[in-house]
DNA sequence: TGCCAGGCCCTCTTTAGGGCCTT
């Protein structure tokens, strides 16, 4: 059975081009729809974190200072995410981080993402908007007691895929909902999403 | 002076613009 990672990190900014780094990142193994490993840790950039997103986040100056340096977790969190496909919600901002920091550590990524934003605009289209605490409550799933927290944050988002797989393979009697399949529907237009799942389903010889 | 992320989606589109989503 395919597992995947799904990522999330906490920041002191939107853009890395612009100086923004990573402080704090969690990953969350995914089998089955189901969490079976986690990886989550502060990190010391040697960067002050703006008091706004200090407030966003709860992650503060001091609790930077006293974490271990950042080339030290992001190797760590190299070895533990492998080759293993990965997930994150709105991943195009989770991607440039990820390969920023890797890149500081001589370390590269290998492997593609799946965005649950992407995925949700073409599953749940009539949700009041793709926010991923949004999402979670629009699906009843459980909601994190602290949002904006990187573990907090991919948890919810690993609940979020399990129940887009879980409708995925309702709505269209897939007996598996693999990556590849995340990422060719996520390229869809939402009105070729039906045709794009079934043209699948003939070339897996499914149904 | 006025703007200041960027990648992606949608549509009153494609010779473009506005809005979303992440910290």
């Amino acid at each position: 059975m395919e597992t995947v990672a799904v990522i999330d990190f906490e920041t002191t900014g939107l853009a890395p081009e612009e100086g923004a780094r990573a402080t704090e990142i969690a990953v969350v193994l995914m089998r089955e729809g189901q969490i079976v490993d986690r990886f989550q840790s502060l990190m010391n950039a040697r960067v002050r974190i703006p008091a706004f997103i200090e407030a966003l986040t709860g992650i503060t100056n001091a609790m930077i200072r006293q974490a271990p340096p950042v080339a030290e977790v992001m190797r760590q969190a190299a070895d533990f995410i492998g080759d293993t496909p990965l997930i994150a919600h709105n991943a195009a901002f989770d991607r440039k981080f990820l390969d920023t920091e890797l890149a500081r550590v001589d370390r590269c990524r290998s492997q593609e993402f799946a965005c649950t934003v992407l995925l949700s605009r073409r599953l749940y289209p009539k949700a009041p908007d793709h926010k991923l605490g949004t999402l979670v409550r629009y699906n009843g799933l459980p909601v994190a007691e602290r949002a904006h927290r990187a573990l907090a944050d991919a948890e919810m988002t690993a609940h979020l895929l399990a129940r887009i797989e879980a409708d995925l393979k309702t709505r269209y009697e897939l007996p598996e909902v693999r990556h590849e399949l995340l990422r060719r529907i996520q390229k869809v237009s939402l009105a070729n999403l039906d045709g794009c799942i079934q043209s699948f389903k003939r070339r897996m010889q499914i149904g």
